[in-house]
DNA sequence: CGACCGACTTAGTATCCCTCTA
DNA sequence: TAGAGGGATACTAAGTCGGTCG
């Protein structure tokens, strides 16, 4: 079904050019494009069960969009009077931009000194004896003030911070304290009557968003961590489970062994029927080989992994078979590494460590068509280890008889751990949990650029369509690529290699083959219709209609050009960004992304919220503009597998309901015959009982439905991306408490922890 | 410039594990 | 009291973007 979207199967010669508007990128045209993508929508499509209504899907989403993008015209224009433009200013300056004049006279030892663990750990109170409490900061922050020598004073810190705190609350309290507020007030006094926990909580609740952030670059004074958790060590297979090559049993040396479990293990997956995994496989698998293995094992169709595959499948029935104690026992010594190895210390705070574990030996898997599956992905042993932490903190030590690579004190990186890995030679690294005060202050100030884009977008827009019709290509181009961005939240699509990884795209990096345009198209003019494969190979697939400016540049861009060529072939990531950098500092691409998704859910709440609405109501309404945003940025799943039972069960369950709710009212109404008859009190006790019965049934169906909507609309949409990087949580936050929904049903618990920051700070009337 | 690298964000999916139901 | 269902979490791939180097 995919292969109507008309994209030409024909090889096409490699090197053969058109025209010469487009030399600089001779170098990427001599590259042989393979025309994959066909292919590869297939693969997708079957991966995403959804052949038949995957055209269905797109035409929906096309409509959605257009809705969206109807209501975001209005936006277009950014009518809104700004009212507290002001208002805002000077918020965002007080809590972002101009952060106090530290000096730089600071000196690493001094502040070091000062969060040395050693002084940590004296303190005696201390609930574990290691981490400080907040209480115990600020006793370290006012000795470290007697110290003249530093101007990076944590205690003056300190006071500037309350100070500006005060003053941040007192800007709100002119609105009266709503529910929200109360409740939170409520629960901090409560927890603070529990003692010793409330130490803990509190530790945890540190509010690093009213604090100064570094201004000279660095991201800590002081990083102390316990190195990384690695994967444990091969277990041979018992002799009993065997590998046959040719029909013939084969013990394999310990290193083969490994490498063949690797791919046993994913025998019941597709990739392993796929001809680059095996290939890719079967290469690295032969390094493992001694020479006998090689000179035997020439062709792995002959290989049977089966017995090995049985194996791994009873063992993991047998854990999920495993007794109670058996599972606590295992759950306790998780959670012993977790506290030993996920936790570090930056900066006096305690902090959760986002993934401390090394990534196991395994094959690659990558996403889409990708050259590279089936790889051997190898082990990494402490000799490939970089760790980062600071000169004075107690360093990590290696596994017994190991040696780190190095170890370097470099604070102007957030990580803690890093090593280079061998399928793109990559760099991973360990880094802290979003709940981090790095990360936190990062994600905030990313917000804080979408909304100082959003004083300057209508003065970028105009500027743009001015350049559709400059005289220079390269202007136009830029100009149309940006269009796209802001209009279609396209992500930027920076240049790949080629033959290193998927063949994907961005706007920048489009392809003459992946529009096309009609002039005329029912009753639209101008269409365009955008079929890509972008990152993760998700397909995008829309049809819109453009001005004409746009249309008439897009024909001259595609004049005299082969269908692998670029669209842009002026423009490149850097040329835009660098062009936007200059329309407003801090600008990029993805800053266009960020600002639209916001924009866009906090229009789509004002729209499709009814204040008389229930509370399932409500989220539901929450959920259809998160939808609008996932929808926007193209945030797809592949629907459940369980998605059609589920569907069924639900729906099974709202006909019972339904049953029982004619039911009932068929009782209040023979109880209301019965009170009429009658007039005695009992009587109209259970006319009474059988109406709020009605109700509650009325209400519980209501409930049913509702969710039986919502699941249906999100069944190929991932709401969870953009909540989670797109989605201002400010806005999100001033929803709940303007509609008195408590948090909880928007954000989960890790949820709120990452966006720990906005709940606090975010009152009813905040504005993106 | 443009290739390359390093650091960091964004992304979908596999797996875990908790809760609700039978 | 299991076990189905589904949300939460773990995992790690794949982007963006700025800086450096030749």
């Amino acid at each position: 079904m995919s292969g109507d979207h008309g994209r030409g199967d024909s090889q096409v010669n490699s090197g053969s050019k058109g025209s010469e508007s487009h030399k600089h990128k001779d170098k990427h045209k001599e590259k042989e494009h393979k025309h994959k993508n066909h292919k590869k929508d297939k693969e997708r499509e079957k991966l995403k069960h959804c052949n038949s209504e995957h055209k269905e899907y797109s035409e929906k989403k096309h409509k959605d969009k257009q809705k969206l993008r109807h209501s975001d015209g209005s936006s277009d224009k950014h009518r809104e009077k700004h009212k507290d433009k002001d208002k805002e200013k000077r918020k965002e300056d007080k809590s972002l931009s101009s952060h106090s004049n530290r000096t730089k006279k600071e000196k690493e030892n001094g502040y070091v000194r000062e969060r040395s663990p050693a002084a940590i750990k004296s303190e005696p109170e201390d609930d574990n004896g290691f981490y400080p409490s907040p209480k115990h900061n600020k006793a370290t922050k006012r000795e470290m003030d007697d110290d003249e020598e530093f101007e990076y004073k944590p205690k003056k810190v300190k006071v500037e911070h309350d100070k500006k705190a005060k003053k941040r609350k007192h800007e709100y309290e002119d609105d009266e304290e709503d529910e929200y507020t109360k409740h939170k007030k409520k629960t901090k006094d409560k927890k603070a009557t529990e003692g010793k926990k409330a130490k803990k909580e509190d530790e945890e609740k540190w509010k690093w968003w009213e604090e100064e952030r570094y201004t000279d670059g660095s991201k800590w004074r002081f990083l102390e961590h316990k190195g990384p958790v690695f994967a444990p060590p091969y277990e041979p297979l018992p002799d009993k489970v065997k590998f046959y090559y040719d029909r013939k049993a084969m013990k394999l040396c310990a290193p083969a062994e490994e490498v063949a479990t690797f791919f046993a293990k994913m025998l019941d997956h597709e990739y392993t029927t796929k001809d680059i995994f095996r290939k890719n496989f079967y290469k690295d698998w032969r390094k493992e080989m001694t020479s006998e293995e090689k000179s035997v094992i020439t062709d792995l169709n002959k290989c049977d992994f089966r017995e090995m595959s049985e194996y791994f499948k009873a063992q993991s029935e047998a854990r999920k078979q495993m007794s109670k104690e058996e599972k606590q026992k295992i759950k306790e010594e998780n959670e012993r590494i977790l506290q030993e190895y996920g936790f570090c210390i930056m900066d006096n705070h305690k902090e959760r460590i986002g993934n401390f574990r090394i990534e196991p030996p395994g094959l690659f898997r990558g996403r889409g068509d990708h050259p590279k599956m089936g790889m051997l992905k190898r082990r990494i042993r402490p000799e490939d280890i970089i760790i980062n932490c600071s000169k004075d903190s107690k360093q990590p030590k290696p596994p017994p008889g190991t040696k780190w690579k190095e170890v370097r004190h470099d604070n102007k990186v957030t990580w803690l751990v890093s090593w280079t890995e061998n399928i793109q030679g990559s760099i991973k690294y360990i880094m802290l949990n979003p709940s981090s005060r790095i990360k936190g202050e990062k994600d905030w100030q990313k917000y804080e650029t979408a909304r100082r884009l959003k004083k300057c977008v209508d003065r970028i827009r105009s500027q743009y369509r001015d350049d559709w019709k400059s005289k220079e290509m390269r202007i136009r181009q830029r100009a149309v690529a940006l269009y796209f961005i802001d209009k279609l939240a396209l992500r930027a699509g920076n240049e790949k290699e080629e033959g290193e990884t998927a063949d994907t795209v961005g706007c920048c990096s489009l392809r003459v083959e992946h529009i096309k345009l009609y002039p005329k198209m029912d009753e639209q003019e101008y269409v365009v219709e955008f079929d890509f494969l972008g990152k993760d190979s998700i397909r995008y697939y829309n049809k819109i209609p453009v001005e004409k400016r746009v249309f008439k540049n897009l024909q001259l861009f595609l004049e005299n050009k082969q269908p692998e060529d670029d669209l842009f072939d002026r423009l490149n990531t850097s040329i835009l960004n660098k062009h936007l950098q200059e329309l407003m500092d801090g600008l990029t691409a993805k800053v266009f992304r960020t600002y639209n998704a916001s924009i866009t859910l906090q229009q789509q709440l004002k729209e499709l919220t009814c204040p008389e609405d229930s509370i399932p109501a409500k989220i539901l309404s929450y959920n259809r503009a998160n939808r609008a945003v996932a929808i926007l940025c193209n945030h797809q799943r592949a629907p459940p597998k369980t998605f059609e039972k589920s569907m069924q069960n639900l729906q099974t369950k709202i006909d019972e309901k339904q049953k029982q709710l004619s039911a009932a009212r068929k009782q209040l109404k023979a109880a209301k015959a019965d009170h009429k008859a009658s007039h005695d009190e009992k009587s109209k006790k259970a006319v009474d009982v059988k109406r709020k019965a009605v109700q509650r049934i009325e209400e519980q169906l209501m409930k049913l439905q509702v969710q039986a909507t919502d699941r249906e609309e999100n069944k190929q949409i991932a709401l969870g991306t953009s909540k989670l990087n797109y989605l201002d949580p400010r806005i999100s936050v001033a929803w709940c408490k303007k509609w008195a929904i408590p948090v909880e049903k928007i954000y989960n618990k890790t949820q709120r922890e990452k966006f720990a920051w906005a709940i606090d700070m975010a009152e009813k009337d905040y504005e993106f």
